[in-house]
RNA sequence: GCUCCCUUCGUCUAGCGGUCCAGGACGCUGCCCUCUCAAGGCAGAAACACGAGUUCGAUUCUCGUAGGGAGCGCCA
């Protein structure tokens, strides 16, 4: 039988790394087996549905890479198909309508709580004859009193509950409109669906889904419940704790490759590797491996993968990503270095993409004025001569590249016998602005011959500014 | 309140009765390297929630306690 798996989402908002998550595992789980991986939206709540939240989970799914074979199916297309279900389950008498207003459900369900009892539906018009005028009936699941559900969890392991714990459900609005539980039902039955990976809060609703495959007539798939992402201080995620959608982790710099090598490590191991490539994922990832406790989410992490991910992968496809933020930005990158040059020399000292381009807008714009620290410290008047001899050297080189630059630095230093330092701050701060800045061949480098030479020009004459204000 | 579930370094985890005075990774600290910042190399601090059992022997099995989570909707 081939695995069919699927990703589940209501459209209520953006796609979170905990939907993420599951959705990487539906993923992996699927294509390990050669398998099919569906994609559903669960949007049967018209009231907080959006069409602007559905375009958010396809957009985090394409940035992630996370690719279905079929789908997206929306629930709220297949509207006639429940109700045909529904009207199945009403003429077996495995359904029934209740006339109960909703008042009457809550002061039953007070009552109960107030008696330490679990609330529960008390079954009144479970076998009503009269048809009460005037009240349109939901309909409830006839759910059996006797015996108790189990089943084996995939990463649970082996869950019962009794039926006495659970009671008639609604499966359809007043108006017709079907109930969540029966609708996952319906459709996973209808799909096909083999594996069904979900978040740990759908735990407890498992056991009366279990008794709806049955009233159904249906193969029961099998279940595997992940524990939930809980934010970096061990509470439940939320907004508080900074970026919780996908989407946010692109703006912020993140590499898609990263955030799912993050995710795929949250709650799973595989002895003591850290790495994967989508590839690796498919290969080494089981569902039944995964941890039955939720973990926190741990952003220092994330960034050590993304800067491993800028560093590893070829330049060229990290410059597709960086290219996005340069335009954000409001940089061209047509104005400086080739961006797969500048990854190379980058990458290494920042940890997300966004970073990378707050560090390189000097290769592609002029500054405003140099910092005023690094000025004061580095372009004094001892520094004008080195300054010189170095913009000597570098008009007549002929070919700008890192080793050459390198040289020409050395050789100025040793012909001047000052350390390189003495040499290479000035003109780190001619060049950036800063006292920071990579290597000071590869700054050079980046620079660029012309524009280099005209940076120490302005450097030279900012130093006998100063001289001439201080005299 | 009731039901179900969870508990190894700060964090993610390895461990599936002796190999563990508990291993790896991120982070942290120190040293080295060094033209700044990084990166890199080396070293280090850091955990089995607690209490009873079972056993020759428990991180590993059982039961309690404590702490935490989820569910109990005409939301998904």
């Amino acid at each position: 039988m081939t695995v069919r798996t699927r990703f589940a989402p209501s459209p209520t908002g953006f796609l979170h790394v905990g939907g993420a998550r599951t959705a990487l595992f539906s993923y992996l789980q699927a294509r390990a087996a050669g398998g099919v991986f569906i994609l559903r939206i669960e949007d049967t709540d018209l009231e907080r549905s959006s069409a602007e939240s559905v375009e958010a989970i396809l957009d985090g799914m394409a940035w992630l890479g996370l690719d279905y074979d079929e789908g997206p199916i929306f629930q709220t297309q297949r509207f006639d198909r429940y109700a045909e279900v529904t009207q199945n389950l009403l003429r077996e008498g495995k359904a029934y309508h209740c006339y109960c207003s909703k008042e009457r459900i809550e002061a039953l369900r007070e009552e109960q709580m107030k008696q330490g009892l679990k609330p529960r539906y008390d079954g009144l018009c479970r076998d009503r004859a009269d048809v009460p005028a005037g009240i349109r009936p939901v309909v409830r699941f006839r759910n059996p009193d006797q015996g108790n559900v189990e089943f084996d969890d995939r990463v649970r392991g082996r869950i019962s509950i009794s039926n006495n714990e659970l009671d008639d459900l609604v499966i359809a609005r007043p108006d017709g409109s079907p109930t969540y539980n029966f609708t996952v039902v319906v459709d996973d039955i209808d799909m096909a669906v083999t594996l069904v990976i979900r978040g740990d809060d759908h735990i407890n609703n498992t056991p009366r889904q279990i008794n709806i495959y049955r009233a159904l007539g249906a193969n029961l798939p099998d279940f595997a419940h992940v524990p939930m992402i809980l934010g970096d201080d061990g509470a439940r995620l939320s907004k508080r704790h900074g970026a919780v959608g996908v989407m946010q982790y692109r703006d912020d710099g993140y590499l898609p490759q990263a955030l799912l090598n993050y995710l795929v490590r949250l709650g799973w191991s595989s002895g003591d590797e850290e790495v994967f490539s989508l590839q690796e994922m498919i290969a080494k990832f089981d569902i039944a491996d995964v941890n039955r406790k939720a973990s926190a989410f741990n952003t220092e992490k994330l960034d050590w993968l993304n800067q491993h991910y800028m560093r590893s992968l070829p330049a060229a496809e990290v410059a597709q990503h960086l290219q996005w933020h340069m335009q954000h930005a409001g940089l061209d990158p047509e104005h400086g270095p080739a961006l797969t040059d500048l990854i190379e020399v980058q990458a290494e000292r920042v940890k997300t993409l966004r970073e990378m381009v707050e560090i390189s807008r000097v290769f592609y714009q002029d500054f405003e004025s140099f910092d005023a620290g690094a000025a004061k410290k580095h372009l004094r008047p001892v520094a004008e001569q080195p300054l010189r001899a170095i913009a000597d050297r570098l008009a007549d080189l002929s070919d700008w590249v890192p080793e050459q630059l390198d040289q020409a630095v050395r050789i100025t230093a040793e012909h001047m016998e000052v350390n390189m330092g003495k040499i290479a701050q000035p003109l780190r701060v001619a060049l950036t602005a800063t006292a920071v800045s990579p290597s000071i061949d590869k700054t050079l480098w980046l620079v660029g011959q012309q524009r280099s030479l005209q940076r120490i020009s302005r450097a030279l004459a900012f130093i006998e500014m100063r001289a001439a204000e201080a005299s």
